[in-house]
Formats: C-alpha cells, sequence, structure tokens
DNA sequence: GGTATTTGACCATG
DNA sequence: CATGGTCAAATACC
C-alpha cells in the first residue's frame, strides 16, 4: 500500500511540479519584455496546460482521499502525537486535548459542492472576529440544529454582493462551553483590504491582554451575544480543531494552493495566485502563534494515511521564507520557488494531506 | 440614512 | 415530512 501510495505521489508531484513550471513559464511571458509580442491566445494555452496539470493532481487526491477515507482516521489520531501537530498549549497555558476529525460527508445537501473545513476552537476569552479569521462575514441566518443545544449561525462573506464573493461558513456552538465549530464553505474570491493590511498582533497581546480589555470594553448587551460566534470564535491559541471534508467541487481550483505555511504568508499567497484560500489557513493568522498552530498540523495532518515528518525546523525554515512581505499585486514566483524548495518533494511533501488539498 | 443583525418563512433534499 | 440552508422584511445600531 504505502509503494502504491509513493507511486502515487510521484504522480502527484509530477503534475504539481509541471504546474508549477507552467506557471513560471506564463509568468516570464506576461512580463518578459516579449510579453508585448506573446499572443494572448499563447498565453490562454498555457494557462490551460496549467489548469489541466493541476486538475490531474486533483483528481488523483481525490481518487487517494476517497480510497484512504479509514486510513485517514487512524492517521489522523496519530497525528495528535506528533510534533507537528497543534501546539498544545493555549495562551493562557492551559491544555486542551486535540483532535482531527473527518467531518462524516452529510447526505443532506449538496448545494456548495465545494471544500468544507471545520475548525472547532475552544476560547476562553472572546476575541474579535474580525481579528480572527481576517475575512469580514455578515450573518444572514441562525438555526436551530436537532440535538444540538444552540444555534447554529450562518455567515456569508461581507464582499458577496460587492465582489460576488461566495464564501460562507457556519459556525455551531458546540455543547461544550466555550467551544465552536465552525465550518467553512466555498472559497473567498474578494479582495479583503483590511485582511491584508491587518497587523499580526503578538500572542501576548492578543490572547492575555487584548482580551480581557476587550472583553472589559464590551457591554452587556454585546456580552451577552457572545454566542454570535463571529465576534467570538477565533482565539486559534487554544484548542482548534480541524475537520476537513473532503467533498469537492470539480473545479474550485485555487483552493488547494500550499495554504499553510501560512505563517505570516497570507500576503505572499494572496498576492501570488488568488484570494481563493482555505480561510481556515490563511486567515486564523491574527496570531502569530494561532498561525503556528496551524501549520505544523497540517503538516502533520497526514490524511492519505502517510506519515509527514515535517521537522519544526522545516516549518520554520517555510516561515520565514514565506514571512517576507511582497507588497507588489503581481505575482512573485520567487516566492513561490522558495516555497517549493522548503518542500521536500522526495519524502514527505504534505501534499497528502487533505488540508492542503481540499477541493 | 446606511449597514448589520434578527427571525420567521420558504425552499431543497433525503 | 423532517431537517438544514437561505431569503428577505423588520429591526437595531452607528
Amino acid at each position: 500500500m504505502e509503494c502504491n501510495l509513493k507511486l502515487e505521489h510521484v504522480g502527484l508531484i509530477s503534475d504539481l511540479m509541471q504546474g508549477k513550471d507552467l506557471t513560471k513559464k506564463l509568468h516570464d511571458l506576461m512580463f518578459s519584455s516579449s510579453s508585448s509580442t506573446t499572443s494572448y491566445e499563447t498565453k490562454l494555452v498555457l494557462l490551460d496546460k496549467i489548469l489541466v496539470s493541476y486538475d490531474k493532481a486533483l483528481t488523483k487526491l481525490k481518487w487517494e482521499a476517497n480510497m484512504e477515507e479509514e486510513e485517514t482516521k487512524i492517521t489522523v489520531s496519530k497525528m495528535v502525537d506528533s510534533p507537528c501537530s497543534f501546539t498544545n498549549e493555549s495562551p493562557r497555558g492551559e491544555v486542551f486535548d486535540q483532535e482531527i476529525k473527518h467531518k462524516k460527508v452529510s447526505k443532506k445537501r449538496k448545494t456548495m459542492d465545494s471544500w468544507t473545513k471545520q475548525m472547532k476552537v475552544c476560547s476562553g476569552t472572546v476575541l474579535d472576529g474580525s481579528l480572527g479569521d481576517g475575512y469580514n462575514w455578515r450573518k444572514y441566518g441562525q438555526k436551530d440544529i436537532l440535538g444540538a443545544k444552540f444555534p447554529r449561525g450562518y455567515y456569508r462573506c461581507t464582499h458577496r454582493h460587492a465582489q460576488g464573493c461566495l464564501a460562507t461558513k457556519q459556525v455551531q456552538k458546540s455543547d461544550e462551553e466555550s467551544t465552536y465549530e465552525i465550518t467553512y464553505k466555498g472559497i473567498h474570491t474578494c479582495i479583503q483590504a483590511s485582511h491584508a493590511k491587518k497587523p499580526f498582533p503578538s500572542k501576548s497581546k492578543i490572547c492575555m491582554e487584548e482580551n480581557k480589555h476587550h472583553n472589559h470594553q464590551k457591554n452587556k448587551a454585546q456580552e451577552e451575544k457572545i454566542e454570535q460566534p463571529h465576534e467570538t470564535t477565533f482565539n486559534f491559541g487554544s484548542e482548534v480543531e480541524v475537520k476537513i471534508d473532503l467533498e469537492t467541487k470539480e473545479d474550485i481550483f485555487p483552493s488547494f494552493f500550499f495554504p499553510s505555511p501560512s505563517i505570516g504568508s497570507e500576503t505572499m499567497i494572496e498576492n501570488h495566485f488568488t484570494e481563493t484560500f482555505s480561510p481556515a489557513f490563511l486567515s486564523p493568522s491574527t496570531s502569530e502563534s494561532n498561525i503556528f498552530c496551524l501549520s505544523p498540523c497540517n503538516f502533520g495532518s497526514s490524511g492519505l494515511g502517510l506519515s509527514v515528518q515535517t521537522s519544526e525546523s522545516d516549518i520554520t525554515d517555510i516561515v520565514s521564507a514565506t514571512t517576507s512581505v511582497n507588497n507588489s499585486p503581481i505575482a512573485n514566483l520567487d516566492d513561490l520557488d522558495l516555497f517549493f524548495d522548503n518542500m521536500d518533494f522526495d519524502t514527505d511533501f504534505p501534499i497528502n494531506s487533505p488540508e492542503y488539498f481540499t477541493l
């Protein structure tokens, strides 16, 4: 089995590398001196090839994901003990249990066929939602869910109308107090100005001082609104539970892009590709610790039953490589190279993690 | 007055 | 028919 998967990986990596090369070619074409002479059709063809190669990779991943679903559960539980799992320590020094589960594919409705990612955030303190995932959400509904103690909140991207962004999320407060389950659906196609510019507050500031301050500033009415999770659920420094649903949409092409070395890399990623990454990858990036918690986990969650051995130092390398902020709105493929260079394709490239390729 | 939230109604799905 | 997801009018807030 392992051999088979390794073979699959070779194919995957090949496809991805091809995609990368083609992207670079396209980049060169677009920004080289001969750019103006290159026909539009040529660029389109190139673009099409890129899409095809990534599509191939995604198809393989989907297949693997289905085949390995059971194994994934096992592996995921292993991950909890791995050095790549989430940081155990919460900002307040509390230790939370960590678990990664796979959401059972709902047979109920499939209107939004895109990837679904759930994050369970145990938060003892209150954080402003905008600080949390960097996206602006607007609540459009609330529903009592059978068997759930608390109602589920439905949020859509604020820029839905302005920019046609179809990203939505559902926030469900679990029975356990202060624990929320956030399900992201769809991908952000919007440009969130505040998102990119938002500084990364320090861990202590966010989790200890600011929260306290924040809480004190809340008036009573707002405190009662603590169940309005968009305002309260993004203390990723605490427990973060990520559930990945591989239920896929055929062409959510961009969402699989290297979401995760996202420590401070959101700017880079956004600049380089699209705004369409999983918010859970990019966005919970309001706290250094939070980001750092997430990223290693992304590396560690070997969704396809393979062990991933991304060392902390590796992650740090990636982080440092990707933290450099590129203010140019134009893709800088050097950074992409950096990212790729930091990936160990031959061994344990984390692409086998469903978190990387939620489709 | 503009924007966000609340909430009951409606719709789609199994 | 039960349930979950979305719509949209009413309401609240700034």
